[in-house]
This record gives structure tokens, C-alpha cells and sequence, in this order.
DNA sequence: CTAAATGCAAAACGTTTGCATATAG
DNA sequence: CTATATGCAAACGTTTTGCATTTAG
């Protein structure tokens, strides 16, 4: 499906819930379009927008973010940095989707697998929790870091 | 191990890093003690203290915290809710130990379990990644809140 | 005496809100 | 005409910082 028809896929959904992909909203997802692996925050967002609408406001960005991300449009991302990150969430990708957060240099770089399937069903046999959903980071040093060290 | 001896522990531990257990810093441990299921935010850590030290200081609260994180004596977690909660690291806890979030009213509860050691030696090598730690959290319902939406 | 730690108030930070204006069904 | 959405500025809550003062090796 090309960007193109996920914009028109986009649009249907929000004219189902009674609102509009403005200039402001479709900013908002081209950033995230073509930026699909950067997680970025929202005044990262903000800015990449402005090359699209200049006249655009943070406060309109953090509406759109919000509104998407109630729609399921986008996903909001939480490393305990005190900020948010954002992503558009793919159909399918929700569940097997972790990131590995490189703590020197702050590169995140993402895995997809079903790690996790059958640990849930194990702790909702044993804990009588229902899950619907996870978060899975882990952290460490990336490839570039580590040879940085071995060198430093 | 008694508390006292945890704090005997923590005073040495401090002291081999050129730093003190003030009476400040005690009474954060003391609260995190007597509080170890409560995932306390420093807001609560904060007022709680006061019953030790009724003229502490936030700011002096939150020093505590980043020093005794950065120690691994206290652990921060964060759930994304825009504040930090903070718990005593125990020994051999910390890759067993996750959490289960309840969607609807908040609880957080967790359990133990070596879930991920497998599953990080697999990304060591596939993905070229030296994992030093993790956080893996679960979303939904607990057992209250589902014996409440199944009357309601 | 000196380095570490504190309390207070102010600042900083990301985020949210109020409101008048603009846009579009 | 009326709902929805916007930009701006002000407000918000959490966390951090500057600085004069206190504490303890």
C-alpha cells in the first residue's frame, strides 16, 4: 500500500469518527510517513511539519497526535526520558513490535517477533490478569557503541 | 535480611561512592521500605518523608532519587503517565521482576519470572545488540475490574 | 577548613487548555 | 449557519537548577 492510499485509508477513518484530515493532520502524517523508523518526539514533528505548513502550531500538533493516537492511527512510544515519541502503527505490528534503546548513544532500533504470546497465556492462567496489550524495551549498547569502546 | 541491615548495606554502598546517608536520604529509604509493593512517586515519597523530616525539601527528595537510581539502590519506573515511580532494587530481582498495569484503575501489580533470558540471548545474536537490562510491562484488566465490567 | 548536601524559590521542560478566529460541511 | 479545528499565549504539573546556608568528615 503506498503513502497515497494510507493517507485515503486515514482519511475514512477519521471522517468515521466525525473528523477531518485537515492540512495540519495530513502534516502530521507524511512526517510520520516518511520517517517511519525515527520515533520522534513532537516538537521533532512540529518542526518537520512547518517545511510542509509554516504557519502550523505546536499545540495543533499535540491535538493531532492525540486524536490519532485515540484512533489508533499512531502509537505513542514512553523511554522515561520525559518525553513522548510517535509512530504510526501498522496492522499486525502492534504485538510483535520491541525496541532495543542503545543507552550511550540513544539510537533505538526495533525487532519484530512474537516473543510474548505464549508468556501471556501463562500469566493469565496464573496471575487472573486479561492482557490486551505490552511494552517491551530492552537496553544495552548497539554495534557502532561497542566498537567505539573496544577502540576507546 | 531486616531493614536495618538494608540500610547498613545502602550507608556502605553510599560511602564506597563518596557519599553520605544523610538523614535526608534515610528517610527516602525508609519510606521505599515500608512502601515496597506501592510504586511511589516522588510527590508521595516527598510527603511521606515528612513524617521523619518535616522540613525536607522536594528538590532534596528528588536528588535522593537520581543518586540512588544512578547507585541501583532505587529503581525508576515509568508508565508513561508523565511522573516517575520509584521502588527499592532488590538483588537478583531486577531481570525477574515485571509488571501488570490495569487499564481501568490503575493497580499495578507484578511477578517474577525469568522470562526474557532465552529471548535476549537470541538478540545478542541476531541483532548485534550487548542487552545490559530490560523493561517489559503488560496492559489490561485485572481481576477486580473484570468481575466489575462483567456486572456493569 | 573544605567538600558534600540541603532548603527554598525560581526556572525549565514537555504538555494541555482557554479563547478568539478561521474553516468547512 | 454551526460544528470542528486552529494559532497563540497562558497555564499546568513534574522535575531541575542556582544559590546561600548548613552539615559533617
Amino acid at each position: 500500500m503506498d503513502n497515497e492510499n494510507v493517507l485515503e485509508e486515514i482519511r475514512k477513518h477519521l471522517e468515521k469518527n466525525e473528523s477531518r484530515l485537515t492540512p495540519q493532520r495530513e502534516a502530521v502524517i507524511r512526517v510520520l510517513i516518511n520517517n517511519d523508523t525515527g520515533h520522534l518526539t513532537a516538537e521533532d514533528i512540529f518542526l518537520q511539519t512547518k517545511r510542509y505548513l509554516p504557519e502550523i502550531g505546536l499545540a495543533t500538533v499535540y491535538r493531532s497526535l492525540e486524536l490519532l493516537e485515540k484512533l489508533n492511527v499512531v502509537y505513542r512510544l514512553d523511554y522515561g526520558d520525559g518525553q513522548s515519541r510517535y509512530e504510526l502503527t501498522r496492522a499486525n505490528e502492534e504485538h510483535y513490535h520491541h525496541h532495543l534503546i542503545c543507552v550511550q548513544c540513544g539510537a533505538i532500533s526495533e525487532f519484530n517477533d512474537d516473543l510474548l504470546g505464549d508468556i501471556e497465556k501463562q500469566i493469565a492462567a496464573e496471575s487472573d490478569f486479561h492482557i490486551t496489550d505490552h511494552c517491551l524495551r530492552f537496553f544495552g549498547y548497539c554495534k557502532n557503541c561497542r566498537e567505539g569502546r573496544k577502540k576507546g
